[in-house]
DNA sequence: AACTCTCACAACCGCTCATTA
DNA sequence: TTAATGAGCGGTTGTGAGAGT
C-alpha cells in the first residue's frame, strides 16, 4: 500500500501555515490519526457538513476534500461491510455486470454495505480472472418473458436480496429468466440501498430529520428490518410506466426516495445532512404497495405492513 | 533467511456532469 | 451564457502481504 506521503516532506509536519496549498496537502495511505479526525468530524458536525474541502479544512487533514470523501465512502462509513464476498453477492455482482456493465456505483447500490470501489477491484482481481477461466460457462439472462408483473418480481426480489442474502439468489433466479431489456429495466426501477458511492448513506448513529422508519414496514421490526437509518436513493431517475409511456417521477441528486410514500428534496451536497429534510413530495404511481401486491403471494415474504 | 512473484485493494487521476454566481 | 466549483464515476497505479522458490 502506499504510504502516508507527506507532500513537500519537509513541511507537512509543519501546521502553522497550512493554508490554501496545495503542495502541503497529503497524499498517500490515510494514518489512524487522519481517519479519526474525519470519522469524529463527520459525527461531530451532525450533518452540517459544507462541501467536502470544508470538511478536510475543518476537520484539521491536510488533504483535498474529494480524498476525505473518497475516505469516508470507501472507508470510513460506519455502515460498511467489511470481509470477503459472499458466494451471493458474487452472483449478483456477476449478474449485475451482465446488465449494467463497469457502472460500479449502480452495481453497488445494490450491495449493501459495498463500495463500488470495492466491487471493482474484486471484479478485477477475481472475478475476471474466474470468467476467464471458466469463460465457456458465463452467466447470461436468458431471453424470456417481459410482462411488466414479472418486472416487477425482478425488482422486489432485488430489494429482498438487499436485506437477505439467501433472497440474492433468488433474485437470481427470476432475472436469468427474464430478456436482458426487461431485467434492465426492472433493475432500474429497484430501489437502491443507500449504500452505494455517490451517496452518502445514512449512518445509524446520526438522527433523521423527518425519517420514521422506526417500528414500521420499513423499520426495525419490518419487512427491511435489518438495518437501521436505512433509505433508497434512486438512480439517475426511477422511471415508471403508465399506460404505456414512461414517467420520471425522481431525479438523481435532487430526491431520495422515501420508501414511507414520501420523497423528499435533499441538499446537492451529499445528503448526508439533509436526507429527508425539505418539502415533501408524494410519489405518486411508483409505489410500494403497489409492488407489494405483486409479490405478497411469496411464501418467504413475511410482509407486516402497519 | 532471502528473494521473487502474485494478489488484493486503497488511493489517485482525469474526466464528466450539475450547480451556482 | 459562461466560468468556476464541487461531486461523482471509472480506470489505473502503487504497495503491503502472503505464497512460492
Amino acid at each position: 500500500m502506499r504510504k502516508p506521503d507527506l507532500c513537500g516532506k519537509n513541511n507537512a509536519n509543519n501546521g502553522s501555515n497550512n493554508n490554501n496549498n496545495n503542495n502541503k496537502l497529503r497524499k498517500g495511505l490515510w494514518s489512524p490519526e487522519e481517519d479519526e479526525k474525519l470519522m469524529n468530524y463527520m459525527v461531530r458536525s451532525n450533518g452540517q457538513l459544507g462541501c467536502w474541502s470544508d470538511v478536510a479544512r475543518n476537520a484539521g487533514l491536510l488533504r483535498c476534500g474529494k480524498s476525505c470523501r473518497l475516505r469516508w465512502i470507501n472507508y470510513l462509513r460506519p455502515d460498511l461491510k467489511r470481509g470477503a464476498f459472499s458466494p451471493q453477492e458474487e452472483e449478483l455482482i456477476l449478474h449485475l455486470h451482465s446488465l449494467l456493465g463497469n457502472r460500479w456505483s449502480q452495481i453497488a447500490a445494490r450491495l449493501p454495505g459495498r463500495t463500488d470501489n470495492e466491487i471493482k477491484n474484486f471484479w478485477n482481481s477475481t472475478i475476471k480472472k474466474r470468467l476467464k477461466n471458466t469463460s465457456s460457462s458465463s452467466p447470461t439472462p436468458s431471453p424470456n418473458a417481459s410482462d411488466s408483473s414479472l418486472e416487477h418480481l425482478d425488482v422486489m426480489q432485488g430489494i429482498m436480496a438487499m436485506q437477505d442474502h439467501n433472497m440474492m439468489a433468488m433474485f437470481m433466479n427470476s432475472s436469468s429468466s427474464s430478456s436482458s431489456s426487461s431485467a434492465t429495466r426492472a433493475i432500474d426501477q429497484m430501489p437502491v440501498i443507500g449504500t452505494g458511492n455517490g451517496y452518502f448513506n445514512v449512518p445509524t448513529f446520526m438522527p433523521q430529520v423527518g425519517m420514521d422508519i422506526g417500528d414500521g414496514c420499513f423499520g426495525n421490526h419490518g419487512m427491511f428490518g435489518q438495518n437501521e437509518g436505512m433509505f433508497f436513493p434512486p438512480l439517475e431517475s426511477i422511471t415508471i410506466q403508465e399506460n404505456g409511456e414512461n414517467k420520471n417521477i425522481i431525479d438523481r441528486n435532487t430526491y431520495n426516495y422515501n420508501p414511507l410514500n414520501n420523497i423528499s428534496k435533499v441538499e446537492t451536497m451529499g445528503g448526508f445532512e439533509n436526507c429527508f429534510q425539505g418539502e415533501d413530495l408524494k410519489v405518486g404511481e411508483w409505489d410500494l404497495e403497489e409492488l407489494m401486491k405483486d409479490v405478497s403471494s411469496f411464501p418467504f415474504l413475511d410482509i407486516q405492513g402497519e
